[in-house]
DNA sequence: CGGTGATGTGATCGCCGATCACATCAACCC
DNA sequence: GGGTTGATGTGATCGGCGATCACATCACCG
């Protein structure tokens, strides 16, 4: 009945990846309200009832969404970081919010997971490596005397808090979002003050 | 049929108004998601086509909804900000941090709908007084030099996005919130640095 | 007192999430 | 190689929901 030349194993083929692609691409388009098991099914070309041989629930189908949209968020920001050599913390909000802009949707669901108290442990994992990395470039700041030696904890929560805040409301259209960059520098400058270590004070 | 001694006015009374109060009880208890038409009629004992009498669909519902929770919102904030006569700017943080914690399904409601784009005129007029109200403070300090004279609506903007990125960490549970008056008080001192104005800098 | 329009009802439609018995196919064992 | 077994996909089905419609009811107005 179907034409499968490769080797795919099962019936289908890996149906659980194919799904979360679909579910992802319908996240993008129309919100993770839209994503019903159903429309994903109709996507994948296999009975509604098809998904939940892979998934107990709906949540779980959104769990697995976000769960790559999440891995895919937290590299997008450390390769910005990478790559930008200095200027760490400008280059992380800037991602974040840039990334938060280009997936709305996404930004939503990671918001809601990652914050949110039902962390998956892949979740949670990704979560602490990635906090854990943010945490270290704050302690190398202040240890350059870049950055006050407050407790670092508290200064990536605040900074976090910031940057996340600006981002939604970038997202929610309650702020211009063409002029983002231009906004979250002049904010960091305003704040940036405040955080400084006594390296960079005039 | 129905016992209605009292002098109502229609066949039911006002049902818009019943109904509303059935579904902000019904987000309270179970969030925005769990606001189903039918289920808000059931609690109003009424049939589950009686609602689209007056709301022409669901969305019309929570949004009606949503305005009386965003002027409760503003409310409290409002009155927080004249009970505390110094110090506004942190009792108005307070404020809007413990509301967001006493009702967080409130609080995801009015953040996408009065962040967001489609604001109703209600909510668009409410909003705009509310945001000139801070505005007016934050000139206010400035005239007596307790803030930096920079642009006050960048400062209300990065304020505003610290104070909602802090709220939403903690109604998400990411942040412990039986210690959020401790650590908004460390947040602002920090960033405060950099707002503060000259007569307020040691 | 009769009409008229606003309000509430019951039936109905299509979509969704979820479950079940059943079909199908790969893999494994003998 | 043939049979068994378990994982995977199907179709039917259930209850709940949003929404619409014809119909019933009732307040109000002339």
């Amino acid at each position: 009945m179907n034409s499968r030349p490769g080797g795919r194993p099962y019936h289908h083929g890996s149906l659980p990846e194919t799904l979360v692609t679909h579910a992802v691409a319908l996240l993008d388009e129309a919100g993770a309200e839209a994503v019903a098991v159903r429309e994903v099914a109709r996507r994948a070309g296999v009975a509604p009832s098809a998904p939940f041989r892979h998934f107990p629930d709906r949540a779980a189908l959104l769990a697995a969404v976000t769960e790559a949209v999440a891995v895919d968020f937290s590299e997008r920001q450390l390769a910005a970081v990478t790559s930008a050599g200095a200027l760490p913390f400008k280059a992380l909000g800037t991602a974040f919010v840039d990334y938060a802009l280009a997936h709305p949707h996404r930004f939503a669901l990671v918001r809601g997971a990652v914050f949110g108290g039902a962390r998956t442990p892949a979740l949670e994992a990704g979560h602490r490596d990635f906090t854990g990395r943010v945490t270290e470039l704050i302690v190398a700041a202040q240890e350059r005397g870049e950055l006050r030696r407050d407790d670092p904890e508290l200064i990536r929560v605040a900074a976090q808090a910031l940057v996340y805040g600006l981002s939604q409301m970038f997202v929610d259209g309650y702020l211009d979002a063409s002029r983002a960059e231009a906004l979250i520098d002049r904010v960091l400058d305003l704040f940036g003050l405040g955080v400084l270590g006594e390296a960079c004070r005039e």
